[in-house]
DNA sequence: CTGAAAGCGCTTACAG
DNA sequence: CTGAAAGCGCTTACAG
């Protein structure tokens, strides 16, 4: 009923635990005697021995395990990275300890604490405002780790991530040449540059053609409320806003929801874009424009990235850009 | 730069290993000279010690790692289920390695053999179909096992889940209650007991008052193509469906697409009932009645389960029931 | 009050 | 071709 050690397999098959390690992990096999070798592999079998790797570890002081630290591990695209990892790291033999800093600086550090002292091998984060300090902390330790989506200057850590600049542009540009001139956005009040980025790429769009900014700050903590007062205030302003671009998917949700409240016929007059596809587009009244973040692409390269930097010391790793796509469903 | 160990420490101190495994372990205390436990402190402070919980593991043979295994991470059902888990374990200090079976029996399988050779204390599983003998196989080797949602006749495990049964004969009565005579279900074709008893729920509720059936079984494989064929031979079958029961999230998804898409006008005609509350429930054009799973009380449930099982050699858990609420909103 | 020693389950250089 | 021994970083019963 107990788990079999490597001295039972070794007692049962007569030899010494030492060959029983190298027949089963295939080294030394042009010394060791076939029919030894076949006895302890069939010992094994019977016994159903697993080495145990918790040991093999303390040896090797290589845990094969990833941390992912992330802010919501049941945020919709986090869950989405989550996946993929788990898939990449399983096939280059890691698994995935999952860590979560709940949108919190502080949570974030007690966490990788924790994972240290866990001895995992890297580290994947996606950071949160104010973490810059804990991140650095790891990276002084010489820990491989690397940054998903957001960033922060002077940090030599390599980030993988969206073109979030260029995509904005290309989108509102693409509003604007299909007949949009009075374009709102909706963003979240944040000092995360990825974020940023993306208001960024909607204003320089604007200003490229000669139209004027509408832009409405959200404060995440009270997102709904203050999406719906944005979102009034939007259709009753004199501006008469006609393309709505929300720079998160939490935003779209809550936007949407109040323009659905609202039963405002936004048909043939207010476009919608949003980064993220976002599960409503599909049953939501009215088509909406959506930028599809390459995530898969991203979180494996992450893995990868991660990994080459745990097993090559000295491999020099940088950012990685993977380009978003914008998806055009009978556009309104 | 390298991580001190316990050594370091107590050479640092000028005392033994054993001493500062006392000390930072606080055993023994009372007998522990006053001066030298403090410096003992200091030290491990300043060089910010923290023991190698791989050492501490292969010494108590427990590891305070929990897996999950689960069908699918992306989903969003379940990764409310990975992050609330995550959470609880956390709390009474267990770290969550993550598996997945893609819904597939085989993978499950390979998944626990990893996870059991990493020594995790306990294991959080969501069944897939055909995964009975794996699960099996880890009970005979006595690991403690909860399952969630799923569960095998004549399997001694304990399992928590929702009153299917029950909750679905309630949302269907309301239904009838509320004037709807011709029920339409969407189901899938599945061996999960805890599906079907969704349907049997159904239709319990229809024989009471005398209704009759009318239900769809959809392939997994080809969910799309299926739920928009069933759609489609409802809405021109003779026998007037005013209201659409669908048995899944992803079911649901794929149901209101389709109706979406034909531009029908659902409201005052079809009611729209679905298990799983639907980030697209406020933003499709029509109300949906909900049933919402008690996702939180159900993981906190399985996390507490687990973890008696390992902590208490002779703890006899049962089975657990959570029970699911209809949410309602503007009624149709 | 404190230290030396054994042992958890492996791997690996070394000796024979 | 094979085994005895040391060691990974801890903990803990034992001796003093």
């Amino acid at each position: 009923m107990k788990r079999p050690s490597i001295k039972e397999v070794a007692a049962k098959a007569g030899v010494s635990a030492a060959l029983v390690s190298y027949v089963l992990n295939n080294r030394h096999t042009e010394r060791i005697n076939k029919e030894t070798a076949k006895r302890i592999q069939q010992v094994a079998e019977e016994l159903n021995y697993q080495p145990n790797k918790i040991a093999q570890s303390l040896k090797s002081k290589k845990t094969y395990t990833l941390a992912l630290v992330v802010p919501d591990i049941a945020d919709p695209f986090t869950s989405q990275i989550i996946k993929t990892v788990e898939q990449e790291a399983r096939e280059k033999g890691y698994a995935v300890i999952i860590g979560s800093s709940d949108e919190n600086a502080e949570n974030l550090q007690q966490s990788l604490e924790l994972l240290r002292s866990r001895m995992v091998d890297g580290y994947i984060i996606i950071p949160v405002t104010e973490s810059k300090s804990s991140i650095q902390k790891l990276i002084r330790m010489r820990a491989p780790v690397v940054l998903i989506n957001g960033y922060f200057k002077e940090m030599e850590v390599p980030v993988i991530m969206t073109n979030n600049y260029g995509i904005s542009f290309q989108a509102t540009e693409y509003l604007i040449e299909h007949g949009k001139r009075n374009i709102g956005i909706l963003a979240c009040k944040t000092g995360l540059t990825h974020l940023n980025e993306r208001v960024d790429g909607y204003r320089a769009a604007l200003k490229k053609h000669g139209l004027s900014e509408n832009i409405w700050y959200i404060d995440e903590t009270r997102m709904q409320e203050e999406a719906d007062k944005a979102i009034s205030e939007m259709l009753s302003s004199p501006d008469h806003i006609n393309a709505l671009f929300f720079t998160t998917n939490k935003l779209a949700i809550s936007g949407l929801k109040k323009l659905n409240k609202e039963e405002i016929k936004t048909s043939r007059q207010l476009s919608i874009l949003a980064f993220d596809e976002l599960s409503v587009s599909d049953t939501f009244k009215t088509p909406v424009i959506s930028i599809k973040k390459p995530l898969y692409e991203i979180s494996r390269s992450a893995v990868d990235t991660v990994i080459d930097m745990i097993e090559n010391e000295k491999s020099k790793p940088k950012h990685r850009i993977h380009n978003s796509k914008l998806i055009i469903k009978g556009f309104a």
